[in-house]
RNA sequence: GCGCCAGUAGCUCAGUUGGAUAGAGCAACGGCCUUCUAAGCCGUGGGUCUGGGGUUCGAAUCCCUACUGGCGUGCCA
């Protein structure tokens, strides 16, 4: 990578120089092609702490670094900055890492191995997975996939609510819907319960199997019945929905089992020993305010239940006791006010909070037409990821889903991700794979095999265009290790869109395969193939296909 | 009231973590297929980065403040 060895290379400019050198520097590329390959702007912030201005010290570094091969001109710009001019040999050999590295191009041991455990969606059993789910479910497991591939040992967990008030009520739900197949009347519907069709479908299903056979049960083993039943129907519903979106999980952590372990009641006396705990009212609080919340917490109601925090941050120690470096928890907006609470049971419990991570994922808006799609969830209106997948695809839910920054809502356009055109960035970049699959398919039938390809020929790319796309190819690292950094998929996105870009202009402007000129021909397709595997690794990573042919 | 997130071109959004002249894609207008995929490319127009202060060599980015929108502020999960 070139932008490390420059990285080296001031580093050791600095120390050679005896000068002090202020660590957060970066190398970039400049967004101006007047300022060189490369810049940097160590000398600008590393000014004051050496008391010197930044166009001396620029000089001094500039004097060291002018021996070194790799550099073909090297000057000062602006306030301070020293722009670099890479000599294009050095470029040439990031085609040659691609095409030689292919499926793993890109991949590297950054992360060194940190031990990340990031939960996502721990939707409610309750029902089928909505569309905040499938952009938490995008979100997730493209930080796993790009993390996995940037070096940490990242693990996918969904943690289910399977215990508590809300599957009480899918059990009533289920059983209303059951009776009413039996031709009771159950007066009208609770508000309170589920109104999806998935449970009327569900009393169906259970009817099949059991008959009326329920009906002659008494109500407490009839209920239990449905909740089994219905939490595990909901679970398979739910696990094939995310195997159609090609979302994985490593551990699927249920709040009961949790709970049947004793974890809850180790807990609540760990607090209680600690002296994080008192009585009021007949219930048992916990003093978060000790810990920075901004009001105390109930952990057992007077009827001697528990709230969701008692399980929830049972949850949460075991996540530290298996030994992760890093949490990362995914959540709804709704979340937030949560977050508070759960850092101080942490730190009640006697751990440092810094380690838990919380990313919010903003509200999803579907656009349709330019209408907004109206959703209730009371009335059981609800687009679910199904639906999602079943109307754009998984590729452009996908893409869509991860193409916005996590803080921000995102507006969802069914009809312009539907679209097969340009106007379609999932389509852009597919095209641009596609593309360059068949100019390769059709130069072997004019004899213009990648297979005869010599790095001689490498001498006859020249043109500045091919320069620009070897060093984004070179870059691709540097995204993904930022990317890793800063929790931000969608950043990879963006740097897809400007490769995809990058190539059709390029295809446009040049003749890539041409009999007449085999070297170059050949040396062309070398450039281009390396631009297909970047696309396709950078795909896959978002979990895109990348179609040979469109 | 308090807390969290957001406010950048007509619309949807980027902006490399404080860098050089703020960028894409739509939409509007004008061009490019006898040649490797026109699902593409080229060109034109479009900005008080919500307003106001501050920090410094340098601010869309950091701090304060006002405004606007979304969400939260359960002994629900």
């Amino acid at each position: 990578m070139i932008k490390n060895r420059i990285f080296k290379d001031i580093k050791f400019a600095f120390e050679d120089l005896k000068l002090e050198l202020n660590e957060n520097f970066t190398v970039e590329i400049p967004n101006s092609v007047n300022h060189g390959d490369f810049s940097t702007n160590a000398c600008l912030i590393s000014a004051k702490p050496n008391k010197m201005s930044p166009k001396i010290i620029a000089e001094k570094v500039i004097e060291l670094l002018k021996t070194k091969k790799m550099y073909r001109e090297i000057e000062i710009a602006g306030p301070g900055f020293i722009n670099f001019h890479i000599k294009p040999s050095h470029f040439k050999k990031i085609l040659v890492s691609v095409n030689e590295e292919g499926d793993d191009y890109g991949r590297t041991t950054y992360g060194k191995e940190a031990k990340i455990l990031i939960e996502f969606i721990s939707a409610n059993p309750t029902g089928p997975l909505n569309i905040v789910s499938a952009r938490a479910a995008a979100y997730g497991d493209s930080l796993y996939r790009i993390m996995s591939f940037a070096g940490f040992r990242p693990i996918r967990e969904f943690y289910i609510n399977d215990a508590g008030n809300q599957v009480d009520i899918l059990a009533e739900s289920v059983e209303l819907r059951y009776r009413e197949l039996h031709n009771e009347d159950i007066g009208e519907f609770p508000v309170e319960a589920y109104h999806g069709e998935y449970i009327i479908d569900l009393a169906a299903l259970l009817n099949t199997t059991e008959g009326s056979k329920l009906l002659h049960i008494s109500e407490r083993d009839r209920l239990t019945k449905m909740k089994e039943f219905a939490l595990a129907e909901i679970h398979n519903m739910q696990v094939e929905s995310l195997e159609k979106f090609d979302v994985q999980f490593d551990n699927w952590v249920s709040e009961k089992s949790l709970r049947a372990q004793g974890v809850v009641e180790e807990v609540l006396s760990f607090l209680a020993e600690a002296d994080c705990t008192f009585e009021m009212e007949e219930a048992i609080w916990f003093n978060s305010t000790k810990f920075g919340d901004d009001k105390n917490r109930v952990l057992m109601k007077a009827d001697g239940t528990i709230t969701y925090i008692v399980p929830d941050l049972a949850y949460h120690l075991t996540k530290l006791q298996r030994g992760n470096d890093v949490l990362i928890d995914v959540l709804g907006p709704d979340h937030h006010g949560y977050v508070p609470r759960l850092r101080a049971g942490i730190q009640a419990l006697g751990y440092d909070d810094s380690c838990l991570e919380v990313i919010f994922l903003q509200q999803v808006n579907l656009f349709d037409q330019g209408e907004k799609v109206k959703m209730s969830k009371r009335l059981g209106k609800m687009v679910t990821m199904d639906d999602l997948i079943d109307e754009v695809g998984k590729d452009a839910a996908r893409f869509f889903f991860i193409n916005r920054k996590p803080s921000a809502h995102l507006n969802f356009d069914l009809e312009l991700a539907k679209k097969k055109t340009s106007e379609n960035p999932v389509f852009y970049c597919q095209y641009a794979h596609a593309r360059i699959c068949s100019i390769i398919k059709k130069a072997e039938k004019d004899k213009l095999k990648l297979a005869n390809f010599d790095e001689k020929y490498l001498k006859k790319l020249n043109k500045d265009d091919e320069m620009l796309i070897m060093r984004k190819l070179g870059d691709f690292q540097h995204v993904l290790c930022g990317i890793a950094d800063s929790r931000e998929p969608h950043r990879l996105a963006e740097y897809l869109i400007e490769l995809a870009g990058m190539f059709h202009k390029y295809y446009q402007k040049y003749t890539i395969s041409n009999k007449r000129y085999k070297e170059l021909s050949i040396a062309r397709l070398y450039l281009i193939n390396a631009v297909r595997i970047v696309l396709k690794n950078g795909l896959n990573l978002i979990g895109v296909s990348a179609p040979t042919s469109m």
